[in-house]
DNA sequence: GTCTATACAAGGATAGAC
DNA sequence: GTCTATCCTTGTATAGAC
């Protein structure tokens, strides 16, 4: 195995390990019995190196998208499309996931699962209030599905927008992404 | 107006211009013509800062609920505090938002918005196909509201299970987050 | 092409004087 | 409460050996 492999392979285990932003050259480096100078000639800067991480992904998830479109459309294969990306991604998570400086902190210093398990409880109540006084029309499973839901929307809707709607004013943002949680709730009235 | 109450201030808002992972404590001191030893007094470490501007976000979004709670149960009123919990945070994006080091490299390498773009007329061709197959029914604005679902999803869920599914299994993990996938797209069936 | 050694800038953190 | 000086770590750059 060449070097450059080898270290892209030992970065992405440390990424995975304890995320992108905790894990640095020299540490790859050392990890790997080579030099910072040596990994510096196969990737000059630490984004070339996720920048190839973030290529071998996007390779491996249009792949599985074409094998899709090759077939016929149906439900059951493309949630079995799905489920491959989602594979895919986790198999990569360390070069996505909330190793950043907001979820270091959080994770530190607060008791993440029992505020999750508090702000779950919470839409639960509030959902169940609306069910009883007519405004939902809930099912066994709904409310747990809109929690699910409501909680994931909660939390990221904000760092979509920073991405996809960069030149868009913030009521126009607000609007669009309080559209979507109206849509979702009027599937249930 | 306090030292303490100062640089909170000018802290969220260079967070805010340029992100939390951006502004550095020397630029917060300079900003405000105190020593880095000063804010070091006030905030011994960033964390600190971080941690206190999470703590008013808190706050004020309980505040909000809590109003919630004293009226009665409907979709309309939830709506209305749902969007002023998103109008603060808002307020204190920059202390969330995706400055980390992955979204910094993929805004500089890749088009992200027509990447984006190409993105959503794909999920577009899947949901037509699904749907002139028979496997979907789309009423007007559905296929956008799916596609605007599956977007954020798709983006999101690790990060989130990351978060909340600390001690579950990649398996659990995947399958709970495909359970919420399956149940959307099965309100359309 | 592959690697080592070394230097530099920037950022967080802290000790000690006033 | 405020400041100066200093330390340590991390990303980055490069000269030069093999």
């Amino acid at each position: 195995m060449k070097t450059k492999d080898k270290i892209l392979k030992e970065a992405l285990r440390l990424f995975n390990e304890r995320g992108l932003s905790q894990v640095g050259v020299r540490e790859i480096a050392r990890s790997l019995d080579i030099s910072v100078g040596n990994l510096s000639y196969h990737f000059p800067k630490k984004e070339d190196l996720i920048m190839e991480l973030l290529s071998q992904i996007r390779m491996a998830n249009d792949a599985r998208y074409e094998e899709y479109f090759e077939g016929r459309a149906s439900l059951g294969r493309f949630l079995g499309t799905f489920r491959q990306i989602m594979e895919n991604q986790y198999r990569y998570r360390g070069v996505f996931l909330g190793h950043d400086e907001i979820n270091q902190v959080i994770k530190k210093h607060f008791d993440y699962l029992s505020i999750e398990e508090k702000r779950r409880k919470f839409f639960h109540r509030i959902y169940t209030d609306l069910a009883k006084a007519g405004e939902l029309k809930l099912a066994e499973g709904d409310i747990e599905f809109l929690i699910s839901f409501i909680t994931l929307f909660g939390r990221f809707w904000m760092m979509e927008a920073s991405i996809s709607f960069t030149d868009k004013s913030k009521e126009e943002i607000i609007d669009h992404y309080m559209g979507l949680l109206k849509k979702q709730l009027g599937l249930f009235v």
